[in-house]
DNA sequence: AACGTAATCGAACATTATGTTCTGAAACGT
DNA sequence: ACGTTTCAGAACATAATGTTCGATTACGTT
């Protein structure tokens, strides 16, 4: 059976909620955006939009949960055995060139920065799960912590720079660069002999 | 001869209003502060205020203006022959150390991302310039535009991680930390044999 | 110490956005 | 075809913005 099947005209107010946002975010940035805005592009009545989400931010956030889950879908069918950060990187690279639009709103300049920092706090905690295991155990070293809001925020700063710039690199070119550059320093700090 | 002296009452609004808007933004952040909670705090009419500012970003910048101001001064002091990314960093996380509140302001998590935006792109702007010399010319490397960017924004990222997190770090010890993290990947991109 | 100037105050005002409430009409799933 | 839920649209209260203007106060200068 399937689930609780529901009403179509929700679905079709959120979807078109949510739709119209990310074009306004692409066409004069997330901060300069109002209600009404919204409202008038998406044609939807103003109780309406207040019957669904308490404000802008709320509809952007219900944006991102869903490209979160279609990003972890993604994430899994590809990824077999690596659990490396560049793994996850290269994914997020990858489905960011194929939902280049979407990135750019979230992720973007225009974006504003709460999306973007969702983003930050995923990557942050997966990281941080999976570096902890294999950090060294000498004291006077790193804290985990701020390796790994480095290696997400430095994350984070190259994809918002390939998304800002329209640049013709690859994905596969961003994470070399990625690597490139975040590597060495976080080698020598996991492996310090 | 003095310049021109200027009306103290000028001086006092406007240093009235920064302070104030500095002290908000340390108690609820710089979003959600409307002009009139400043003009309330500083005990200024509000035609006044306008007088002098066009919005509370405009206030905002004016006393970042000082701030960078005092920094040049603070590093031309002390930097005597080292022209290395890592001498600017060193004596910012100094400067930060000494003015804690008004850096956690600025550029702390509260102080929204217009002022942390500035001081970026003026890292960006000095490491340019003095990056561009040092490259090898090598084709099929990194530009020195993404380079740069990696530089700017991971300092940027360390040092609003340290003031977010009442860190007990010295600033000497987070510019090792930015070193040990940024340098060798940096490194093996200037010198690639 | 007195003068002319310039800054400030405070109130009034138009404008814009927010978020809530209500009623009738339309679309929905069954 | 029926009962239920959602939607549109208007009305409303609230709050912040940015401007204008006349009266008052503090200023620098002489």
């Amino acid at each position: 059976m399937p689930q609780k099947a529901e009403d179509r005209r929700i679905q079709r107010t959120r979807k078109g909620l949510q739709d119209a946002l990310l074009e306004l975010i692409l066409e004069k940035g997330f901060d300069a955006i109002t209600v009404q805005d919204v409202i008038d592009r998406a044609n939807v009545g103003r109780s309406t939009f207040y019957a669904h989400f308490q404000d802008k931010e709320d509809l952007l956030l219900s944006g991102f949960e869903h490209l979160r889950t279609e990003f972890e879908r993604f994430f899994m069918e590809q990824t077999v055995t690596d659990e490396s950060p560049w793994a996850l990187s290269l994914s997020m690279f990858q489905h960011a060139e194929g939902h280049r639009d979407l990135y750019k709103a979230l992720a973007g300049k225009q974006g504003g920065n709460v999306a973007l920092m969702h983003i930050q706090k995923y990557l942050y905690v997966y990281l941080l799960e999976h570096l902890k295991e294999q950090l060294p155990k000498k004291k006077k070293n790193i804290s985990p912590e701020i390796l790994t809001h480095f290696i997400a925020s430095s994350f984070i700063s190259l994809l918002t720079w390939w998304l800002n710039n329209e640049s013709s690199y690859s994905a596969a070119q961003m994470n070399d660069y990625f690597r490139q550059l975040v590597e060495p320093g976080v080698n020598l700090i996991m492996q310090p002999e």
